[in-house]
DNA sequence: GTCATTGCAAACGCTTTGCATCTGT
DNA sequence: ACAGATGCAAAGCGTTTGCAATGAC
């Protein structure tokens, strides 16, 4: 395995202003939501340097990314070590978790049908105690 | 929770034809395969009946589909019943396996954090014994 | 000065939709 | 005959890219 070069950075009001924004939320958002809620808050920045920036984020494990199911990605800040997500589908809220059973359990199965160098993708979905009560109360 | 409806479906020439392409593979494919390789077959087929086919298909729970990492949409054939997948990342080659442990180990996590009506995504990627040969003998 | 970054608009690729036509029942 | 299915082309939508201008170091 390559070490990857890791290209040179340089920073800019937009790259920090993407990286603020990601760090005041606990939700998976997408980058046009990015985008848009950026610009309302009065901070001009192009649709592509949204995009941009999320893509450099990502090859420096900044920031976790996954596909909703109509194929929209988004985009979430991570601690750096493996984990897993319980997202909230309701209103995207998100707690990081950990599953030593899971990975375990992940590279026993791969083994047993042949595969190697097995890798995994687990998310938990749910409706969090907020939104649960909110739906009580309005279904 | 309603018994949905489950609208009337008619049988046709180019309907049969996919689930017959789709019961040829244990692969997870995407609409565009499905369709080039259905025409180079010589069975002509029109994109968007590709799509409405499978879209079908997946609201009768006849195939799964997931989101590959590029956003498209690939979809496999599937039985009925509540099951994961490991998937060869260089092939596509599709192993259907059960998790009772993981299932457990998401609803205990979900729980803990609040969560109610839990559900998963669990895939586990590797690379299949054939493919894991074929990197070795040429990587 | 050099080279990464930005913004815009155009290009892309996958998917969906409108509509007239065809077809199974 | 009625309602679902088909094919085509056009539209949608999220994302990427070309390119000239700008900004960091």
């Amino acid at each position: 395995m390559v070490p990857q070069p890791q290209r040179v950075r340089r920073s800019s009001r937009q790259r920090d202003a993407v990286q603020e924004s990601l760090a005041g939320t606990d939700a998976f958002v997408s980058a046009q939501d990015l985008y848009a809620s950026m610009r309302e808050q009065g901070n001009p920045i192009g649709l592509a340097t949204v995009y941009r920036a999320l893509q450099n984020m990502v090859e420096d494990d900044e920031v976790d990314v996954l596909r909703t199911d109509d194929g929209e990605a988004v985009y979430r800040r991570c601690s750096p070590s493996h984990h897993h997500h319980l997202v909230c589908r309701r209103c995207g809220r998100t707690v990081e978790v950990e599953g030593p059973d899971v990975e375990s359990w992940a590279s026993t199965v791969a083994a047993a049908h042949g595969f190697t160098a097995p890798d995994h993708v687990v998310e938990v979905f749910g409706t969090c105690a907020d939104c649960t009560r909110a739906e009580a109360a309005q279904p």
